[in-house]
DNA sequence: AAATTTCATGCAAAATGGCGCAAAATGTGT
DNA sequence: ACACATTTTGCGCCATTTTGCATGAAATTT
């Protein structure tokens, strides 16, 4: 990967998302992280964006904040989705389900990653779009206004006909008895038909979904073999979770 | 393997990747990179590319040259949309197909339309989320990367069990004897079924298309019902399609 | 205040670019 | 068919660019 494609590749992402971490964008682009330095300041002296402690900015957005942090308010779900990260290697068939942590994780995604994901979120699909190794293939069907994924019968039938290595579920609600629990009868239903075809299920949750109760049971806790939390793996409010059988990250 | 064939080669390249290593070029053509580095020179001098270190890049791609005449062009596909809103009416079963000019269609919909949108492209899924009234239903399968949009076997498998009263094609190529063509062969295919399924077929398309030949077929040009372009109903160059009995707007 | 993270600088290794030259290929005129 | 000019190509040599690492300073967090 040459300079200019970097550089490109960090225009776009801040066009998309108006901030960048070194950090990320060294994990992205798997160069070290005084190389997206150096890069950054190019940009910065061609005016092309602001820099930052941490990363830069967009500089049309930079009169507004002057912290990446104020940003990057969403920490704990950039945490959960480092850990998850271990978990994929090349060549996977990866399911990733709707939520904002799948999301993030999407985004977070080696640029060079080579699988094929099958994701029923619009906003996943189009952030994978950039991942030139990866294939891509929406679940099609009704799409659910707010949560802009697609669910129900026609998912299902896709679901049916194949199978995932490993499933990224995003969790509404999760409880060592009652198990996985979803506020919308379809997306339980949808979320059922990916665990049935998962290998391996994982749940990204930020904690305050731990032990939540929603009206529609998606499956019972045992279907779930990886919970990622913000949370160190030792935290007490997971102690209940460990002790079913879970192994957590 | 002649000069003029491998700078052909790179500028084909050039567009499909927008990038390339002059180090892969060598072994692609089995030359050495100094060559290469000869063949990029020339081709840079001619403006036909941009040369970074350790390749090339598309000279359109990197610029604000690209943004202007997305500007310019903006404002024929916004006169188009505003022509083919006429053709909608409440309650009707739509298909929306890839292609800026359908998504500047899906923006500019009145937010109180009610109707059922089907569409296999991401970004017009997304803007129709926001209209409360309206079902939408993503047509599922492999994602095309450039163009963010599904492809292939699934969306021709959806398609045949429903029927639209119409169909927004976007259009690549159109020739009043040759047809409807695309660049694409699972896109041609892709977007034959949706003409199959729909009562009316509309092709919006910016006055460049016009006569335009693409490498595959999509349909013969009787399957297009209504022609919208940014011209007035009576310019001279819209003669050919209205006298194939084509409805211009 | 201490610990951690991020930044800047210098440096060396590796990759890439540029230039001249000679061999090979191609074109041209007789 | 032959000699000669022109173009194209590959190689060697060296300059330049790029990259990663080490070190210490600066900024930020705990």
């Amino acid at each position: 990967m040459q300079k200019e494609e970097r550089q490109q590749f960090i225009i776009e992402e801040l066009r998309a998302y108006n901030k960048v971490k070194s950090i990320e964008l060294s994990e992205k682009l798997k160069v070290s992280e005084d190389t997206i330095r150096r890069d950054l300041k190019e940009l910065a002296e061609k005016g092309q964006l602001k820099k930052v402690h941490g990363g830069a900015m967009s500089s049309s957005f930079s009169s507004f904040h002057n912290s990446l942090d104020n940003i990057y308010a969403h920490s704990s779900k950039v945490k959960i989705v480092r850990k998850a990260l271990s978990l994929i290697e090349d060549n996977m068939v990866i399911i990733i389900d709707g939520g904002t942590t799948n999301l993030e994780l999407a985004k977070i995604l080696p640029l060079d990653l080579k699988a094929t994901v099958f994701t029923n979120t619009l906003q996943v699909a189009l952030v994978l779009c950039e991942h030139p190794e990866i294939d891509v293939c929406m679940l099609g069907g009704k799409l659910h206004k707010g949560s802009k994924l697609a669910i129900g019968l026609d998912v299902v039938n896709y679901l049916s006909e194949m199978h995932a290595d490993i499933c990224f579920m995003g969790t509404s609600g999760i409880h060592t008895t009652i198990g996985i629990t979803e506020n919308d009868r379809e997306e339980a239903i949808t979320k059922r038909a990916m665990i049935a075809r998962s290998s391996r299920v994982v749940s990204l949750a930020i904690s305050e979904k731990l032990g939540k109760i929603q009206p529609f049971k998606v499956d019972s806790i045992d279907k779930v073999h990886i919970l990622v939390t913000e949370f160190a793996p030792n935290h007490h409010s997971l102690e209940a979770f460990r002790n079913a059988g879970i192994k957590i990250l």
